[in-house]
DNA sequence: CCTGTCTGGGATATCGTTATCCTACATACG
DNA sequence: CGTATGTAGGATAACGATATCCCAGACAGG
């Protein structure tokens, strides 16, 4: 630890010096935008590594204009889906050569949006993934500034408000799985949804749109929040009834709540009530029964957004919308109705 | 959408221009470092409102040396115990007006380590987390730069080479666990441990020195990933054995895979294996049987850890070390052993 | 031999902000 | 009344890099 009071880190002046050229030279060295005499460049090199000279972001960004970073705005990042998502998007952005810095909008209120994007928008700023699985994020997208490429990331199946999109079509997902249950025979199809992101989520709409096309009456949407215990409080309330016999949930954490919660009462999952998630995380593969649920790549989505905005941000205005229908994978919780 | 192509973010020569006053008045303005005439402050809000101006944070804290963005390092983002850390920092920093870059380490190796640090530090940061629950953080910090702030945190329980450290005491812990287990009357405890970080786990340890005082011989290890397939594996050759009645997992994954793969053996949790996770995550509560666990509040850690930096950031020394030891959550998945 | 083109590299301007210095004026005090 | 003290705000320098300009020398062609 060479640690002292008054070190300073060396600067490209520094660098200069001690290979005895100038300061453009060092520059120029270390961007390659001009040929310089071999000669030059060893002594500019050795003198680099020898300094330990890292060049200065800010001075760099200022001066050139470029930015190399990539903020993202989400309502969480704990949550299995933002997590993953923002994996994706970190991979990327390094093989990019960009870096990420990730900022929660605590809720959709005008004024912590505000905040968070303040606080994010005060870094150097390349670009901006929101992520829109929520209403904080569709606000975040709001009131990002004019001129401040930006691209959405989410569940969604069209792209939203003129903004261009990485998304996963949750709408087309849901109707797959609330038909197949259907085409099990069941006769009719219940829906566990979490907060949803204003009036629309894709993948109640899904579920809707199934229901509606094979002329069956819309049950009353159940409405939780995204975790195990609202999944075991609908479960509690659901053991009582007789109606249900297939239950659409609005991710995997509901539906392995409402599986516990039913189990605890006796009641059978497949053979008395059929369960599906949403998500696919690792865990729920292993349940007894295992769930069917939705796949969702969300590390995928990741990815797409952020190739998206780096050409958003290289002036390429194609970019538009890219949309993945997400798979229904089929396991143990699912089955046709008794009798 | 204003967004025309010849778009220029205003800057402080712009605001001071429209309020009619220097550009250090409004810089001062902005910063509060001197009395301003509320006159003039007046006008020079109302410019800054009516321009949209934000101030660019790469020339700021090129100027001023102050940085306000913290880098963190991790071998992973995506599992649960990383994802709550970093949660953890970013709420604590958000608080403290400050950003979170996230860099993934790839890997141990020199070259992903070297590469993740060039990456990090090419924007203007002002400290490090580094995220020691494997080898890449570990190596990872011994690679950052001298005169850098850094902050370790993970699962030890004591600083790691002199430098600060925000840690959750696996191995304790991990030997309260064990002791649980033998209390009940099992005559060892087996042990799948994880990816270990070097030679040291601190759950592995742990675990071995609540045997070695309990006078029982130690078991050998079971290696595993951090996945829920490993943990399966496990199970499969686990069921053919009948020496084998209690389980300490290296995390909750692997525990969950152990116990489907037992499960479909016709081998009941707790009756004939007792089996104890690690981590704590939501679903496994949820469990048939609902997993006992050692809780650890990752969240926490991460708070405690942008807390630390915060001090040495602004040369407060006496930042040492926190630790904090985790609870053992008793639930169905343990009992005595048979007869 | 003169001129034009190319190449390598130094001198200097510049990015947007904050730190430092300085001036003008008002007020207070001996 | 002269000077010390304080306040408000402008002028200017500086942070660390890159962009631009420019000059010296090499070399080719007429």
């Amino acid at each position: 630890m060479t640690t002292q009071k008054g070190y300073r880190a060396p600067v490209l002046a520094d660098v200069a010096r001690a290979a005895r050229v100038s300061v453009p030279t060092v520059s120029r060295v270390l961007n390659g935008t001009k040929y310089v005499a071999p000669e030059l460049a060893g002594r500019v090199h050795e003198a680099i590594e020898r300094l330990g000279y890292r060049p200065n972001g800010a001075a760099r960004s200022m001066r050139s204009g470029r930015r190399t970073l990539v903020s993202v705005f989400a309502g969480a990042t704990a949550n299995y889906g933002y997590a993953r998502t923002l994996q994706g998007i970190e991979t990327a952005a390094r093989k990019a050569g960009m870096s990420v810095t990730i900022t929660v909008v605590e809720s959709g209120e005008d004024d912590d949006v505000k905040r968070a994007i303040d606080l994010a928008l005060a870094q150097p700023t390349a670009g901006a993934i929101v992520l829109e699985f929520d209403r904080a994020g569709i606000n975040a997208r709001h009131m990002l500034p004019d001129g401040l490429p930006v691209i959405v990331a989410g569940g969604g199946s069209r792209r939203p408000g003129g903004v261009p999109a990485a998304l996963i079509d949750e709408r087309t997902a849901a109707r797959k799985a609330t038909e197949y249950l259907l085409r099990l025979g069941h006769r009719t199809v219940h829906h566990i949804a979490g907060p949803t992101a204003g009036k629309h989520s894709g993948r109640t709409d899904g579920w809707r749109a199934a229901l509606t096309d094979a002329k069956i009456p819309v049950p009353a949407v159940m409405n939780a929040e995204w975790d195990v215990t609202s999944g075991f409080r609908w479960g509690e309330r659901i053991a009582g009834r007789d109606d249900v016999t297939a239950v659409l949930c609005g991710n995997d954490e509901i539906a392995i709540g409402l599986m516990r919660a039913l189990a605890d009462r006796g009641i059978h999952v497949p053979r008395d009530i059929s369960v599906v998630g949403f998500d696919d995380q690792p865990l729920v593969a292993m349940w007894q029964p295992s769930l069917t649920t939705v796949d969702q790549d969300f590390e995928d989505l990741g990815e797409r957004a952020f190739t998206m905005l780096e050409q958003l941000v290289d002036g390429d205005m194609t970019a538009t919308s890219s949309v993945v229908v997400p798979q229904l994978v089929v396991r143990e919780s699912t089955a046709p109705p008794r009798g």
